[in-house]
DNA sequence: CCGTATCCCACATGATACTG
DNA sequence: CAGTATCATGTGGGATACGG
């Protein structure tokens, strides 16, 4: 991010008005929620803790076994993407004191409500991602 | 859906078995669809460019119009997600021999099919994220 | 007008080591 | 077991300049 330069360089997202269609006195979207979304579910980890989780859901799944259902994870980016699920509510966290601990990860009813839109997405990329494959490749032939 | 235990092997999510069903994983999965749609949709200006692309359709959009309406980003982001969508099919690129040269673009079939999914994320968006951020900010409160 | 070529840096991620 | 701390690094993306 620039230093003190006032303006921002992102501001109106995928929530960009026309001209004509509505004056928004604003005009600025500081945060565009869809864009805050998928700088979630970007995130390298993000959906597939939230998948498996969701699979387990009702139950709850302990930090070994999650890590060990996310193969490739380490353990600092499953721990960075507990917390970050759990700040946003999506995820819950359970502490069973004892020695050693043990702690219990579940989706909240938020998260649990997240998994709908991301099966449309999963839906469309099982539907259509070969065939993008394919144009990429023959995209890359064509070139010159 | 199950609350059922094992890995995830399941076909065409974050899929993370081994293809040879070695059991447990070593090496993590470069080629799940729902992983490589988020890879592209994460990208900072992919999913603003369909959507401005998939409000225009079926008229087509110029590179300049294109840039007008995506405040913020620069000639560089724009033409290399332009391409990146061009490469995927999702958008179609037509070039009108003059001077200076016109360049249009519009989204393909597959590329509007893209925006359902997408609207099913948006929705979700608007509906939750607000709580989401309040709950970011009682989290940091929480927490020193 | 429509790009591509460079340079540069912040940041996300990974590897490794260390605690309670 | 369930993390945190530290260091290294690859790259996404912004600024700028040049070319067709």
């Amino acid at each position: 991010m620039n230093s003190e330069d006032g303006t921002v360089t992102e501001r109106g997202h995928l929530t960009v008005t026309s001209p004509t269609g509505r004056g928004r006195g604003d005009l600025f979207d500081p945060a565009c929620p869809t864009r805050q979304l998928l700088d979630r579910l970007g995130g390298k980890w993000t959906s597939m803790a939230v998948k498996v989780l969701g699979d387990a859901h009702p139950g709850e799944v302990r930090f070994a076994e999650l890590k060990r259902r996310m193969p490739g994870v380490s353990q600092k980016m499953l721990a960075q993407t507990l917390r970050s699920l759990e700040r946003d509510s999506l995820v819950d966290r359970r502490v069973e004191a004892a020695t050693p601990p043990r702690v219990h990860y579940r989706l909240t009813d938020l998260g649990a409500s997240l998994t709908e839109p991301i099966a449309a997405l999963r839906n469309w990329a099982e539907e259509h991602m070969a065939r993008i494959d394919e144009a990429g490749l023959a995209w890359d032939r064509a070139r010159s």
